[in-house]
Order: structure tokens, then C-alpha cells, then sequence
DNA sequence: TTTGTGTCTTGAACGTGTTCAAATATAGTG
DNA sequence: CACTATATTTGAACACGTTCAAGACACAAA
């Protein structure tokens, strides 16, 4: 019953475990910054972080964690000021990507973990579990109200496939290497573009035969999902 | 300048262990296993080990390498006896998953690190490079001369998107917990399905307009494949 | 003030993957 | 066979993530 303690002294520690951690991650990476190093830094000892902190990696994913709070009200922001589904799709990733900007770097480590489910490696599913779940939803609000025009029986998926679209797009922001991660940003105009056709096709009635086919697809990697441990 | 040795002597002991590890793996996992485990299970001291593999990871690949060279036999086969590409592609995979079944249950530590960029285990990675030529070179011969009905401009895109699309799968199976992996098996038939009508799609006039938008895409994403490091 | 009960902190110690200088085996050459 | 160079092996040592028993601290009740 280690996390998330809730006493004053404990959230101040918290909090300069992961300032301390987010400085030196900056400065050398996150391999090269060793766990004896993140408490020097924070005044404390070894043992001290790993009361606030089960694992390294766990303290990687509450400063990603971090992000998703201003996310939540970015997108809030968002959804009143346009229903334009593709302006709201594109705003949503470009605000969480320039949220996540300051760990680019050394976010690469951790993207694996997060969004493989059931992966037996990962000691934190249940924590990146509550993660993607926050970051389904808010996929959920860009599409609630929007514009988007899509086949009625794909709307209980779009969520999850549009997370995953996210997902997606952000593995390759962090390993883009284009100055200022142009291509990223080339990548996003034209894929938003396209998922916004690739939406609206699935009501055409010629090609809706194949609808039946992807949805039980879907449902069967949704299972997968589920069921991650 | 240590891996791929050609001596007698080292094949032997590079094969001794393969098979003390794959035995270990097996037995109690990838975790669980230690390399002195390894070591003394092949008769060798610890830095031994390490002379004819560089790290832990690498033995895994090792093992999962030994299954190409069968997969290529198996499919030059295979093109032999049928030009159909449904058959083809879902041949080529049944196979790959068979080979690598006895791997399966430790092969999600791989799976972990597949979309870490930069982790030497990731497919995208400089160490796998060889690798993933040989299993794109595979799809290609899936492909060629098949039956397959793709609109021209895809087709040299063809071999790196059947692979991406056999990784999905791969991950997928891996992770699988149905008995038998009966889900993958179901998810292989619809997605063999919608697979080749997609690709068939791709040549409607109508819709051949978007197929510009998908082309650009492809390349933004091939060009980070390629600058992996 | 003293005692008691939780909350934090400490740093030595453990297990792991990995490295390395030194020792040994092997093979090629005179 | 002896000599040399290269290929292989050894095991102690290292660095890092992690654990844990013991202690320090805060603060309420007596």
C-alpha cells in the first residue's frame, strides 16, 4: 500500500523526487541517471525514494501522468471553442505533444511499457491501466459533439482507435529526429486528414459489407485489452 | 568485433547456449533465468557467455532468428504450390507462429521492447536490422506472383506493410490467452480477409483519390524506419 | 514531560546483467 | 616438437535497481 500517500510532507517529497528526476533525465538521459543520483538530488537517501517510489519507471510514468491533467482541460477548452472533429482531433495530440515536449528525450524508455497490454514486463499495468483509460476519455470528448461522421456501429470503438492513432503518432514524435520534429507535424496533417475519410467511407453503402468484418476484428483485439494484467 | 564467430569450436558452444537458455527460458521464464543460470547449464563461466553473446537480449534474438531460416524454406514451398495471396499470406504467418511457439511464453519480454525505440530487441533497431530484411524479403515472396490486386503505386510498399501487419499479429498471438490461441486464429481469418479486399479497394476510381494522402504517409513513416538506430 | 503510534528516513546489503585483465587452450608455422 | 599468435575461458569485480531492518521524527494522549 506504497502510493500515493496523502499526508503534506509526503506530497512535498514526492514532488522533489520527480523535480530532481525530470532535471537530471533532462540532462543525461534516463539510462545514464541511476536511482542513487535522483536522491542525492532530492536531499535524501536511496531507501527515502523508494518509499515515494516503487520503481524507476514508476516515477517516469507519474511524470508522464503529470501531462494529463493539463491535457484534460486543454481538451475541455478545446471542445467548447470548435465541433470541427478534425480541428479538435489535431489541437488534442498537438497539446499533448507539446505537453510531453520536455520529456521527448527520455520518454522512449517508457512508451513501450505503456501501451502494450498484458505485457508480463510491465510491474505497472493496473497504474498505466488507470493512464490509458484518462487518455481514452479524453479521445472520448473530441468526439462527442463533433462533427465526425462515421458508421453508427463503429461509434462505440472510436475511442479506443483513436487513442491508439494517438499512440501511435506519439512513438514516432519521440523517435523523430526532423528539426523540430517537422515531419511529425507532416505526418499528423496528412493522417488526420486521412482517419477523417477513412471515417466517413465506412457509410458508404458499397463498402459497408466490410464493416461486419473489421468490427469483429476490433472486438476481438478489444478482448485483448480487457483482459491485460 | 565479437558476434557471429565461425571457428568449429565456437559454433558449437554458441549452439550449447542457445540450448541451455531456450531450456531455462522455458522452464522458469526470461526473468527468472539468470545468465549464470545459462552459464552453468551450458557447462561455461559467465564471461564465457558473454563472449559469444553480447548481452541477454541478444541470445533472445538468437533464438528468434533460428526460426527464419525454416520460415524461408517453408514459403519458397508455399509460392510453389499456390499463387493465390489470401492463401499465401495466412500460410506464411500460420507458419511463423508455429515455429515460434515454444518461444511464446517468454517472448513477451521481446514484445515489451518492440516499440521502444532505439532498444536493441525493437525490429526497428540497427541489431535486428538483418533480421527484419530477411523477414520483409519473406513477405516479398509472399507477394510476387501471387493473385494480389493492389493498385500499382503500393506495391513497393507492399513487403514492409505485410511485415508490419505480420508484427501485429505476432504481438498480438503473444499476448494471446485463449486456449490453442484460438482468438489469433480467428482475428488471422477476418484480418487475412479484410486485408486483401483493402488492398483490392485501393483501386476504385472513386476512392483512388486518397490514395495520394496514404502514399505520403507511408514515406514519412518508411523514412523513420530507415534512420533507426 | 513522558509515552506511544504511526510516518518517514537511513544506508548497508542483495541479486542481477555486464566487464575485464589475466590464464588457458588451440591452431598454425618453423 | 617448440614457439607464437590467436581464440576461448575464467571468476572476481563493478554498477545499478531494489529491499529491509533499524532508527529518527512528529504529534497526540496521559
Amino acid at each position: 500500500m506504497l502510493p500515493e500517500r496523502n499526508t503534506p510532507k509526503a506530497k512535498r517529497t514526492r514532488q522533489a523526487v520527480l523535480n530532481a528526476a525530470l532535471a537530471l533525465f533532462q540532462e543525461r538521459g534516463f539510462e545514464a541517471t541511476t536511482m542513487r543520483d535522483i536522491a542525492d538530488r532530492a536531499s535524501l537517501a536511496v531507501g527515502a525514494t523508494y518509499y515515494h517510489f516503487r520503481t524507476k519507471d514508476e516515477i517516469v510514468l507519474a511524470l508522464y501522468g503529470a501531462t494529463l491533467d493539463a491535457a484534460e482541460a486543454w481538451v475541455r477548452e478545446l471542445t467548447r471553442s470548435t465541433p470541427d472533429f478534425a480541428v479538435r482531433l489535431r489541437g488534442a495530440i498537438d497539446q499533448a505533444l507539446a505537453q510531453l515536449a520536455p520529456c521527448r528525450p527520455f520518454l522512449g524508455h517508457l512508451a513501450g511499457h505503456v501501451f502494450i497490454p498484458g505485457s508480463p514486463l510491465s510491474p505497472f499495468s493496473s497504474e498505466s491501466a488507470a493512464m490509458r483509460e484518462r487518455a481514452m476519455a479524453i479521445m472520448g470528448s473530441v468526439v462527442e459533439g463533433s462533427t465526425l461522421k462515421v458508421a453508427g456501429e463503429f461509434r462505440p470503438h472510436l475511442q479506443r482507435l483513436l487513442w491508439l492513432y494517438q499512440m501511435g503518432i506519439t512513438s514516432y514524435w519521440i523517435s523523430d529526429r526532423s528539426p523540430q520534429q517537422r515531419n511529425t507535424q507532416r505526418l499528423l496533417s496528412l493522417t488526420v486528414a486521412l482517419v477523417t475519410k477513412l471515417f466517413a467511407v465506412t457509410r458508404v453503402p458499397i463498402l459497408r459489407q466490410a464493416n461486419g468484418l473489421i468490427l469483429s476484428a476490433l472486438e476481438l483485439g478489444t478482448g485483448r485489452l480487457e483482459q491485460a494484467a
